[in-house]
DNA sequence: GGTAATGTTAGACT
DNA sequence: TAGTCTAACATTAC
């Protein structure tokens, strides 16, 4: 589920639950999970620290110890999520890594298919540069937009699914985004009108904000959205017609034969 | 048993 | 050189 709207929703659990308990024990489960960082030291830089704070950019979540003391960075990978326990027993499967709190209860990260990433970040915005980061879906404005896009040679779903452009959205909202405003996947960036583009951007916005306004959940999604109807056998939501499943950039991308022509 | 699944990335290719 | 594309990664469910 980890696009830009989900790892939003996580953010806000972490601040519902997690914040301001002294870290007792660090557990990494999986260290293929970890990034740049050991277990010893992971559990050196975040033991009897607290969490203090918490930002996200684009799909990354930034857990920040007190005293800048540093951030415990997550990245969710296709099957991450966060849940927190208040007792070890809880713990869902597949849980990579596990913090322990003073007042007995662990905040664990799990993900089924070690996809996800672990980091440590001494400092946020140089760990989002590092990693050749662009700047956040939804803190980036119109101009700015425009230009990182401009005449790009490949298809608008590729471009608008690559972090280095810009951080957030993964295949889900960018076939969203792009059935919302009736363009062909497959459609080529500098063949895009000022226009459309711009309707891109508004509606990127209007996506995101929305699916975090209904915690990402699809049947509180309005009905008009793709998201609730996408699976191989859903149909349109505005005309009825039987949704087609495409390839674009070796991810299945589903989208409407008949509102999202090709030169439209 | 083959295929596909919400992501990233190193290396190949143009 | 820069932009773009492909295969690989690990695991499970249908």
């Amino acid at each position: 589920m980890p696009e830009l709207p989900d790892v939003e929703i996580f953010k806000r659990y972490v601040d519902a639950t997690a914040l301001h308990q002294t870290i007792k024990e660090v557990s990494v489960k999986s260290r293929q999970i970890l990034r740049g960082v050991s277990p010893q030291t992971l559990a050196q830089k975040l033991q009897g620290h607290q969490l203090a704070s918490t930002w996200r950019h684009g799909k990354c979540l930034f857990l920040q110890l007190e005293e800048h003391g540093g951030s415990l960075v997550l990245h969710f990978g296709m099957t991450g999520f966060l849940k927190y326990c208040k007792d070890g027993k809880a713990m869902p499967p597949y849980t990579r890594l596990l913090l322990g709190f003073s007042n007995g209860a662990y905040l664990a990260f799990a993900c089924q298919r070690m996809l996800g990433k672990v980091a440590f970040a001494d400092d946020d915005q140089a760990y989002i540069e590092e990693r050749g980061l662009g700047p956040d879906a939804l803190a980036l404005e119109w101009e700015p937009f425009k230009e990182r896009l401009a005449a790009k040679r490949r298809s608008i779903k590729a471009a608008l699914m690559d972090q280095g452009l810009l951080a957030g959205i993964g295949n889900i909202y960018s076939d969203e985004i792009l059935f919302q405003v009736r363009v062909h996947p497959h459609t080529e960036v500098s063949k895009l009108s000022e226009a459309v583009l711009h309707q891109i951007y508004k509606t990127m916005r209007a996506v995101l904000e929305q699916a975090i306004q209904c915690q990402v959940d699809p049947t509180r999604m309005p009905q008009s959205w793709l998201l609730p109807h996408r699976d191989p056998k859903g149909q349109c939501p505005s005309c009825g017609e039987a949704l087609l499943r495409d390839k674009v950039n070796q991810r299945s991308a589903y989208l409407c034969p008949n509102c999202q022509k090709k030169n439209a």
